[in-house]
DNA sequence: TTTGTTATTGAAAATAATTTTCAATAGGTT
DNA sequence: AACCTATTGAAAATTATTTTCAATAACAAA
């Protein structure tokens, strides 16, 4: 069993949930999904592999395994939560491409460390962040070259 | 008439528009404004002074004054888009109190080159960023102390 | 000044994403 | 097996934003 698993069942049990196929079945499926995923992408997903299982209970997993650290709320802006894997995958900042609407994750530990001094600099306690550059990415300048030509 | 008249008023000619009191009104209204205001709030602001001006009008409003430069679109990932003043203000990052709702602006040259550097690593072509820190506020942080003594 | 064209207004409706409701179901403890 | 109550899922509610459309008004031209 992945340890993902572990971790939702450790949980329910701590909270004294329950343990829920539908549950089991949302991670499942998450697990298996690259990038940043809408709730209305990943429910379609739920959907084809579990057909029975609704929108709404998609939603309350989501936020469930956010609980529990197994994913991340993202948001760029564009009206729509996303979620990105948590577990064992560190900080990242996000690079959001205008053309293709691609997400690539990137880290600078300098800067991280520039933010921190930065704040502190205002007296303010920080303890998240996040920084979305926003442009466009390598393939799609390629794509845009080629056409111009 | 201030040089913020002048901006609208100028738009308006090049693109061939109208020039409407209800423009002018939610600009004067806009103006007097500090900080980040959402929509609904600042059609309230609005209405106190220029009663007959509706909601879809600020809305409208909000999005020319944009085009002009005049305001800046910012989401702060509550469900909620907020207008800032972009003329005369230069660019800037934001820290985002999570107990008061203050945003806090604030500028770092290092950490903007730095950027710059990170997605130029990537072959990413930057045309803009969003740097958001949440935390606490001094503000807070010594109300919060205050009261827990 | 008047006329004609068409951009603008504003109330209401539509859209879109998220969240809540509630009756039926099912997990898990006794 | 019985009970309690968390969970499910369809539907409804909520919230912010955007569109529609008939009435109005800006402004160019006569």
């Amino acid at each position: 069993m992945r340890k993902e698993f572990q971790i939702l069942d450790d949980f329910i049990r701590q909270k004294a949930l329950r343990r829920t196929p539908q549950r089991e079945n949302v991670l499942d499926v998450f697990i298996r999904v690259e990038g940043h995923v809408s709730l209305d992408e990943l429910s379609r997903f739920v959907k084809k592999k579990y057909p029975k299982i609704g929108y709404t209970t998609v939603y309350r997993t989501m936020r469930l395994l956010a609980e529990t650290g197994l994913c991340n709320e993202v948001d760029f802006g564009h009206g729509v939560l996303r979620y990105e894997h948590k577990y064992n995958h560190s900080h990242h900042d996000h690079l959001v491409c205008k053309k293709c609407g691609r997400y690539i994750e990137v880290f600078d530990p300098q800067i991280e460390k520039m933010q921190d001094k930065l704040a502190a600099k205002c007296g303010f306690k920080p303890d998240s962040h996040r920084l979305q550059i926003f442009g466009v990415c390598s393939k799609c300048q390629a794509r845009y070259n080629k056409k111009s030509k």
